[in-house]
DNA sequence: CGGCTTATGTGCCCTGACGTACAGACCGCC
DNA sequence: GGCGGTCTGTACGTCAGGGCACATAAGCCG
């Protein structure tokens, strides 16, 4: 982050990781939107306008039957792109995709996601990667959801948002975390007490501050750590498979998704 | 499954697909494998030998945390094929994969499978598309885990199973379900029971034989029609637009960024 | 400043599922 | 045909979380 201008598109992780000549045909076409808090960026069943490429700005994907319940199913940020689907080649899917945390993101048309993808390039490859980190992602929440306690699931959900955003700070009501976690928003509230009682955060009408992020980490059920490090695994594996293709990211901090302070 | 040999690969939906000249180019790669159930089809973190293209087996996805927690992630049988990280470029993946039910399968070398891949062709298109089915399985399950009883779970998961075996009846002990929900068994048993008082099914010693699966459709959370609804569709979709490779949608409304309610 | 909206805190009862312990029943096998 | 292991049934107490009903407080805006 500190090298680039203030809003540049490689402040995402996929755009950052696509050699020179790949970012360079695509450049053109990205265009930088502001993703405000709540937004609904995909309504579900609706078919893709455009893949978004978060820089700042969270995305989250929530699942809602029709009997009303819902759950989120992962969450996008700098890490990833927003509209999985148009690479596996489903038209549409029954995935809602609202903005969780306001801030930048970059777009790109679907009609020039779909060309990319039939080209079977560098954006294709690490797309398909981000689809893995997402089911992983998917995968560690129903075991989570089955066997952890809400305390543990909110740390788990803090963390993870905090290592997309820039700062210590979490802009969400408790009634958002519910429904983010398909919880109680009472129950959000009493977790959210005992965690401001040992100290680990500090709170004020919908602001979240993270004052000890190891304590945290401590009190995290082992999901975060289990998804972090196979979605750390997935990128670097990737990475290295693309030896084929040199190397040209080189001043790209290929870790600058560890804040890790 | 008529007019078939008794064992044909074709009796897989993935392979049914292809069209003639790419499957005709697979034939003598794949070869004929018998799964007993238990078996440990794939070790978390091992790296992927085959890919298997289940014809009347079903096998399940697994993930299991360091604790012990763990979850079924979804099912694949004759509509799929397992061994999807190969094509999404991961190396291996932590999910383990056990062989639920017995019966036949097709495997092809992960060699096979990723030149494949790399070609971009009818299989990789397939492929994906089931991924997207895969990851529908487990947003649901997402959702399903939070907010439904057991015993529509229980009327979810006997019905899925259902779709992939041959007759009316699976052969699984309550242990085995319950470990898939992620359970205890006794609450398998009790909801088992409730199942069989209302006629629905029957169950002795390890053999489940649905009397009346209508009932037990009516029975299950909607979970289980959303699935299939929106698998059915992603496959159709993928049937349709083999022809025409590129299937963007052109004009659609432009006022996407709609604020949520 | 005062009033209103929205976010958060608290309490109550209820229920579904867990943990545990054990009893009975089934089935394959010698 | 009886034995033994496995699978299934039942019965406790316990508890996290849901549903509901309010009470309070924090921020916004005129």
């Amino acid at each position: 982050m500190m090298g680039l201008p203030i809003h540049d598109p490689r402040q995402n992780q996929i755009l950052a990781a696509l050699p020179a000549r790949d970012y360079a045909r695509l450049v053109g076409e990205l265009e930088r939107v502001t993703l405000v808090p709540g937004t609904l960026l995909h309504a579900p069943g609706a078919p893709f306008e455009f893949a978004y490429f978060p820089t700042t700005a969270i995305v989250a994907l929530i699942l809602a039957n029709d009997s009303g319940a819902s759950a989120e199913l992962a969450m996008t940020g700098k890490d990833g792109l927003v509209g999985i689907p148009l690479v596996l080649g489903g038209v549409s899917t029954r995935f809602a995709m609202t903005v969780q945390s306001g801030g930048e993101a970059w777009r790109l048309p679907a009609e020039v996601m779909c060309r990319e993808r039939d080209r079977g390039g560098s954006l294709q490859r690490l797309s398909l990667c981000y689809a893995e980190a997402l089911m992983t992602q998917m995968a560690h929440s129903i075991v989570c959801n089955r066997h952890h306690l809400v305390d543990r699931q909110l740390c788990r959900w803090l963390l993870s948002s905090l290592d997309l955003l820039p700062g210590n700070q979490v802009d969400v009501t408790q009634e958002v975390i519910a429904h983010m976690l398909g919880v109680r928003r009472e129950a959000v509230t009493e977790a959210a007490g005992k965690l401001q009682a040992e100290g680990l955060i500090r709170y004020r009408r919908g602001h979240i501050t993270v004052n000890d992020r190891a304590g945290l980490e401590a009190r995290a059920c082992e999901c975060y750590r289990a998804v972090r490090a196979e979605c750390d695994r997935l990128f670097e594996a990737q990475a290295a498979s693309k030896c084929s293709s040199i190397n040209c990211t080189l001043d790209t901090p290929r870790n600058s998704l560890m804040p890790r302070r």
